[in-house]
DNA sequence: TGACAAAAAGCACGAACGTTCGTATATTTC
DNA sequence: GAAATATACGAACGTTCGTGCTTTTTGTCA
C-alpha cells in the first residue's frame, strides 16, 4: 500500500470513529485533521471536498459492515443458521468494528434522509444492497425448508430491521440493559411465526 | 399571549420545521433568524444560548407529539382500540403536525444519543415518558381483556417501537410506498400474537 | 545519490458560527 | 401622558468553517 493510500485509510478510520460518536455532519476538516494528526490542508488534499470526504466515509462504513456482518455469516450453514448469524453480527457489529458509539449507517440514514445529494445516494445504495442481501438470505432459508414457502420476504426483512432499530435506540439512548435480550426475543418470535407449517 | 411569547412560539415553529428537515444540529441562530424574519440578536435574546434553544425545540416537539398522538387517542375506547389509535396517530403524526420531513424526536434521539448534556436529557425524558404511557396503554388493554394477561408489556412496547422506526426509515430514506402497509401488517401481527388465549 | 513525483504543510480568503455589546423602538404599567 | 420595561436591532468580537494557492518535506525509483 502506498503512503498516500495508507494515510487516506487512517483518515477514514478516524472519520468513522467520529461519525459513530456524533454523526457525519460533525465530520469537519479541521477537527478531523487534528484527530488524524494532519494539517487541514494536508487532509483536504486527499479528498476534493468535504462532501467527497463524507461519501468516502459512508462507503468505508458500508465496507466495514460487509466485512463484519456479511462475510463472517457466510461461514454459517445457509438457510436459517446463516440468517441467525446475520442477525447476531448485526447486533454487535459496532462493537466488533471499533465503533462503540453507535451504528454510523443509521446515523447517516437519519441525517440525510431529506437532503438530496451524493451522500444521501451513497446511504440509499447501502441500504438497498443490505435489503437485497437480506431478502436473498430469507429466500435461501425458504429454499432450505427452514421457513414457510408462502412467507412475504419483504415483510420479514422489514420486521427484522425494525428489531435492529429498536435495539440500537434502546441500547444507545436509553442505555437499557434489556435491549439485547428483547431484540433476541423479538427475532425469535419472528422466526417462529415464519416457521414452516408442521 | 404577550408579544414576546408570541414570537418565541413562532421561532419554535420555524425551528421544528427546520429540525424536521435537517436535524437539530442544523438549528443555527443565523439561519433560524432569517427563516423567522428576525435579526440574529433579536432571536438570540429569547434564549440564553443555542443549547437552550435546542432544548426548547425538543420540548416543543414533545408537546406537539402529545397533542397530535396522545390527546386524540383518548377519544378511543380504552384498551385495544386506544392502543390502535396510538399506533395510527404515531404513524402519521409528522404529516398531521406540519413536519412532513420526518420525526424530529427520532432525529434528536440519533443525533444526541452519545452527547451528554441538557439536550440529550430532554430527549431521554421524552422517550421515557412515551414508553411509560405506552406500557400503561398496554396494561389497560390487558385489563380490558383485549390482550393476554401474561404478556410482557415492556417487550410489546419494544416491538411496537421497532415497527415505527422501520416505518420511518422505509418511508423517509428509501421512499418505499409499501412502508405504511407493512407497518400496519407488522402491528397487526403483534396484536394477534398478544391476543388472549381463546 | 540525484531526479522527480507524491504528500504534507503553510498561508490566506470569505463566509458563517455563537455571543456580547450599546441603542433604538414598541409595549405595558402606573 | 409619563415612566418603566420588553423587545428587536446593527455592529463587532474571536473562532471555525470549507477551500484555494504556494512552498516545503518526504517517499520512490533509476
Amino acid at each position: 500500500m502506498n503512503k498516500g493510500e495508507h494515510t487516506r485509510a487512517a483518515i477514514l478510520d478516524a472519520a468513522l470513529a467520529k461519525a459513530s460518536e456524533s454523526g457525519f455532519e460533525s465530520l469537519t476538516i479541521g477537527s478531523l485533521a487534528e484527530r488524524a494528526g494532519l494539517s487541514k490542508s494536508g487532509l483536504f488534499a486527499h479528498f476534493g471536498s468535504r462532501e467527497e470526504l463524507q461519501v468516502a466515509a459512508i462507503e468505508a462504513a458500508a465496507a466495514r459492515f460487509t466485512q463484519t456482518v456479511f462475510i463472517p455469516a457466510l461461514k454459517a450453514r445457509r438457510g436459517l443458521p446463516r440468517l441467525r448469524a446475520l442477525f447476531d453480527h448485526w447486533l454487535d457489529w459496532t462493537k466488533r468494528s471499533g465503533l462503540a458509539h453507535g451504528c454510523p449507517m443509521q446515523a447517516a440514514a437519519v441525517e440525510f434522509d431529506d437532503r438530496p445529494g451524493p451522500v444521501r445516494n451513497a446511504v440509499i445504495e447501502h441500504f438497498a444492497r443490505l435489503e437485497r442481501e437480506l431478502v436473498r438470505a430469507v429466500e435461501l432459508a425458504i429454499g432450505e425448508g427452514h421457513l414457510r414457502t408462502d412467507l412475504d420476504t419483504g415483510q420479514f426483512v422489514f420486521d427484522m430491521m425494525g428489531v435492529i432499530f429498536a435495539y440500537y435506540h434502546n441500547a444507545r439512548l436509553i442505555k437499557g440493559d434489556k435491549a439485547e435480550s428483547r431484540a433476541r426475543a423479538a427475532f425469535e418470535r419472528l422466526v417462529t411465526a415464519a416457521a414452516p407449517v408442521a
